[in-house]
DNA sequence: AAGGCGTGGTG
DNA sequence: TCACCAAGCCT
């Protein structure tokens, strides 16, 4: 309780002014909007999501409009915001949401689970802050907040479902307050609770956080590290699909794609890996993306 | 359930 | 400089 109203009145003075929080993208774009902001946040930084939202919901402004998309543009228009297999979950989600639920984004947190590419985080968020229902909506930015000012650690642990209930237990009673909450511990996380130089100085909830009150102490790290990029298979995938968009709508000659990469079996594993995920296809002899 | 999956900014 | 990190999801 006490947690929620400091975060949340810390929020309502001082929180960024992003696309996504004004009213006239709600007005505008509604759940879908939302729906593909959720989509290109995940593992994407907020500054480099800002630029192409605005771009992909004027040329799909609703669920309908995308599912008429082909893979293909729809990977050209995802660019470079990485994790391409996203824009494919996002694309057969509009296709999922067109023909169950006739164009609209369905506000049910478990239809919102059934849908391509949208797990506890997605579904959640787009209830609570579409809808304005009253769920758990946990991502790192509250797992690491929770994990300092509730449990006194320096870092959370590995995600867990748990991590919804711990969240359950600080919501606020009313809907409209924990939607707020809920971004609040977002907000808090992403520019004062930070992962490597928290700004305790700035902190609403300095004097409750029990790992400052024990001093700020380093209690380790149990998450799992992301492997090295540099000369990784995802790397190649990376290089080759930037061939394709670079290249598109014709592709590549088979033969030619990436020809210097030094690693010709990482290279022809990439362009496999691609084209069973269907962010590829090869036929004449050409790799293109897919149609 | 641990590991794979892009890309670029940063402390 | 370079390892870390980012509004996760899927298998």
């Amino acid at each position: 309780m006490r947690i929620a109203d400091e975060v949340s009145g810390w929020y309502r003075s001082s929180a960024r002014d992003l696309p996504w929080r004004r009213d006239e993208f709600h007005d505008r774009y509604g759940a879908w909007g939302t729906l593909v902001s959720e989509f290109m946040l995940q593992q994407t930084p907020v500054a480099r999501v800002i630029p192409h939202l605005a771009a992909w919901l004027e040329r799909w402004p609703d669920p309908a409009a995308m599912a008429t998309a082909s893979p293909a543009d729809v990977v050209q228009q995802w660019a470079n915001l990485g994790y391409p297999r996203r824009a494919l979950w996002l694309h057969r989600a509009a296709i999922e949401i067109t023909e169950r639920h006739r164009g609209d984004v369905p506000r049910d947190v478990d239809a919102l689970l059934a849908l391509s590419g949208i797990g506890d985080y997605t579904a959640r968020a787009v209830a609570t802050f579409s809808f304005g229902d009253r769920h758990p909506v946990v991502d790192t930015n509250t797992r690491r907040v929770i994990a300092r000012a509730v449990e006194g650690r320096s870092q959370p642990g590995a995600a867990s479902r748990r991590d919804l209930l711990a969240m359950a237990e600080l919501l606020p009673e009313s809907a409209a307050e924990s939607a707020v909450f809920n971004a609040a511990m977002m907000e808090l996380g992403a520019v004062v609770c930070t992962a490597r130089s928290p700004r305790c100085d700035r902190c609403p909830i300095q004097g409750t956080c029990a790992w400052v009150a024990a001093g700020r102490p380093d209690t380790g790290d149990a998450r799992p590290r992301q492997a090295r990029y540099e000369g990784s298979d995802r790397q190649a995938r990376g290089a080759v699909l930037k061939a394709l968009r670079d290249a598109a709508p014709d592709g590549v000659a088979l033969d030619a794609v990436i020809h210097d990469w030094v690693d010709a079996p990482q290279r022809d594993r990439a362009i496999h890996s691609l084209i069973g995920d269907g962010l590829a296809e090869a036929s004449d002899g050409m790799l293109r993306l897919p149609r």
